[in-house]
DNA sequence: TATAGTTGGACAACCTGGTTGACTACTTTG
DNA sequence: CAAAGTAGTCAACCAGGTTGTCCAACTATA
C-alpha cells in the first residue's frame, strides 16, 4: 500500500483533474484551485488581502497578484476598510457567488460519484477522519491550503 | 465541512511538513517530495527518464531535471539500456536505498501518529477508500502524482 | 529491405506562480 | 509624541515546470 500522503496527492489530482474537465466545458476564465478557496474565504468572512494570503499560505505579494486577477475578470471588487485607511476589504461580486454557487454543486456532484464508488459511508469516515486529524495537528488555528511540491 | 479535495490538499500539506522538518534536523540535501517519488518508483521496477516522467505526471524534461540532480547528489545513476542504444536505466544507488530506507520509517512514524490521533481502524478505513477510489477512476493504470496548483 | 514514422534523450527559450526586499502611508503602542 | 509595526504596491528574482527543436536509434510496413 502506497504512503498516505501519496494516496491523499493523487486523489486530490484525480477530483481537481474531473473538476477542471467539466468546469472547461463552461468556458470561464482559467480560474485555479487558490480563485476557489478565495471565494470560498471570501463568503465565510470580510477580508483584506494580507487575510487572504495567511489563509492561502503564502505571501501577500502573491495574494496581490491573485486579488487582482479576480478584480480583473469581475469576481470580486475592493472597499475601503472603514476604521483604516491604509486596507480594503475585498468582497466576492455577484459573479463571484455566482461561480461558488456552481463550483459548489460541481463538488457535490463529483463527491456523490465517490460515494457511489466506494460507500457512503467509507467517505463519510474519510471526511470525519481526516479532519480530526487536521484538528489534531493544528488546533483550531487552521494551517495554510497550499500544497507543497 | 470542507469539499474532499480542501481536506486532502491540508492533509497533504501537514504530513509533509512534518516530514520536512524531521527530514531537516538529519542535513540531508534538499530532497522533495519528488525524489521520494522516483526512489519508489526506481525500487520497484527498472526505469528510463521518460518512464520516471510519465510516472510523476510531467513532460520528459522535467523528469530530466529531476534525474540531473539526484545523479549529481549521488542518489542515483544511469547504465546503458541492454537493447536499446538511445536508452539509458536510471537506478538507485546505495545511498539512495538508503534515503529510501530512511523516509519510509519517517512515513510510518508519521502514520502511526496519525493512527494515535483518530484510530488505527479510521486510519485504514481511509487508506481503503482512497485506494478504492482510485482504482475506480483509473482502473488499473496509475495516473500521473503530481498534486496540480 | 528501404523507408517512413516513432521514440529516448538533450538543449534552449520561455512562462507561471511563487519569493525576497524596499518603500510609503497609515496605525498602534509605550 | 516618538518608535515600532502593518497594509499595500513595485520591482527583481527564482524554481520548477512548459513547448519547440533536433539527432540518433529503434520499429513497423509496403
Amino acid at each position: 500500500m502506497d504512503p498516505v500522503p501519496m494516496l491523499l496527492a493523487m486523489t486530490y489530482r484525480a477530483m481537481g483533474d474531473q473538476f477542471h474537465d467539466r468546469l472547461r466545458q463552461v468556458g470561464l476564465e482559467p480560474l485555479r484551485p487558490a480563485h476557489g478557496y478565495v471565494f470560498r474565504f471570501l463568503k465565510a468572512k470580510r477580508a483584506t488581502t494580507v487575510d487572504i494570503g495567511q489563509h492561502l499560505g503564502v505571501t501577500k505579494q502573491a495574494a496581490a497578484k491573485i486579488v487582482n486577477e479576480l478584480d480583473e475578470w469581475g469576481y470580486v471588487l475592493r472597499e475601503p476598510h472603514p476604521t483604516d485607511k491604509r486596507a480594503q476589504y475585498v468582497t466576492l461580486t455577484t459573479k463571484g457567488r455566482d461561480y461558488l454557487k456552481f463550483a459548489d454543486n460541481l463538488w457535490s456532484d463529483l463527491e456523490q460519484e465517490m460515494a457511489e464508488a466506494i460507500g457512503q459511508e467509507t467517505l463519510n469516515t474519510i471526511k470525519t477522519g481526516l479532519a480530526a486529524y487536521l484538528q489534531h495537528v493544528h488546533g483550531e488555528d487552521q494551517p495554510g491550503l497550499r500544497p507543497v511540491w
